[in-house]
DNA sequence: CGCTTCAGATAGTTACACTATCCACTTGAA
DNA sequence: TTCAAGTGGATAGTGTAACTATCTGAAGCG
């Protein structure tokens, strides 16, 4: 097929994929002319997975380019592949890293990390991230939102878990890679939403509802 | 105090000071003179609940507005804050919603929330977001990753139980409210860490640890 | 008195993610 | 066979976001 039944097939104008194209994104097709080139199902597939990286996983276009790049480098090592699409989809940092008080609530990840037998790369930015989250919590007075950290991470685990097991059950190689990304960027989102939704409902169920709901048909679902 | 020390104290440079105070996301101080202004603690607290809403949450500047905004509009409304927070802190979409498959993923999600007698706003952009997740999964054929979307349901009403139950022990109204959007931002930034740190542990337990990791100082952690 | 700092205004910068044109070819239906 | 529509590749332009820099005239302060 030829760029005009790409971008149809896929919802993706022409610009944008010659854009994907020049940034490397996307392979380039097989060259029948000077000017002509042929595409296959294979490069529909790509560019829907950079569409979901981008639009539902809310990944950068480099760092979605780093992920699909990882595909082809790692495509047969899951553990880098894994930490090549975390480290692409974590977001550059801009808090302070050289207070005590985040030296102490990195120090305070590590422990739990270790109480818990986690086996985690030891520079993984993801701890960091943590930290971050809970000096912002620290500095403002709000400590008590994170006590029972311990809750969140077996939440995380057991959502870990199963997940693992269900790309670990894909037969093809291939895939199974392609699901591993899948299940980071789209996990991510998913799990996200349903938090929100699950925060309405708990707040709620708690406070009560104090009055109607402010949109037109104000029927709260079930 | 005067922006230099609300700089120093705040680690935010004093131009980005004056543009936050002109794109109207931090108060303006008291004036004492043609051109001196007096910011107190409220100034600095504000500061750095913007900080963590955008450093840490990944909130953009505009939703960061939005939020510190609801927090005065919506003093004694929790509910109404959540809701503005939420929507704040959720990303314009890009997805095609008109297909026909993320019509059925949509019914999909409403028919979990009924299922479970969820509380929700039934126009939450929140229910959209967990649609387009599913669309973009099924589209890459990978429906098993969300196969038990139950128990991302499940963790994810445990968390907000928790969490709600938190905040809603804080006695000063005020406080209490600042707690809402924490939990909502700071909160999601932790858990998606906590995840990734998941993600590695039953990774490398599952498959087992075919090499030794790529860092100086390889050790796994525990 | 003089050096620093300040508020407020305006203008400039960098990065990002496209989007638009242009050109010299192919393609494919009439 | 013709000729409009489509194509690959290159180059340039657009709009937004989040700062960052500079300027001006007026305090603050030792």
């Amino acid at each position: 097929m030829r760029v005009g039944e790409l971008s149809k097939r896929s919802g993706v104008p022409i610009p944008t994929i010659k854009y994907y194209l020049r940034e490397g994104l996307l392979p380039a097709g097989a060259a029948t002319a000077a000017n002509q080139a042929d595409y296959g199902d294979e490069h529909l597939r790509r560019l829907l997975l950079i569409r979901a990286l981008i639009d539902v996983g809310g990944v950068s276009v480099a760092s979605a380019r780093e992920v699909v790049t990882a595909l082809g480098t790692y495509a047969d090592d899951p553990l880098e592949l894994l930490g090549a699409a975390q480290s692409a989809v974590t977001p550059r940092h801009r808090p302070d890293r050289e207070t005590p008080e985040w030296q102490a609530a990195k120090q305070r990840v590590l422990d739990l990390i270790a109480a818990r037998g986690w086996l985690v790369y030891p520079l993984s930015p993801s701890i960091d991230l943590v930290a971050d989250a809970l000096t912002a919590a620290a500095s403002l007075g709000a400590t008590e939102l994170f006590d029972n950290l311990g809750q969140y991470a077996d939440s995380a685990a057991s959502l870990a878990a199963a997940e693992v097991r269900t790309v670990l059950e894909r037969p093809d190689p291939a895939a199974r890679m392609e699901l591993v990304v899948l299940g980071t960027v789209l996990g991510e989102a998913l799990f996200s939403a349903l938090r929100q939704l699950a925060h309405q409902h708990e707040s709620a169920r708690q406070i009560g509802i104090p009055e109607a709901p402010p949109q037109k048909n104000p029927g709260i679902a079930q």
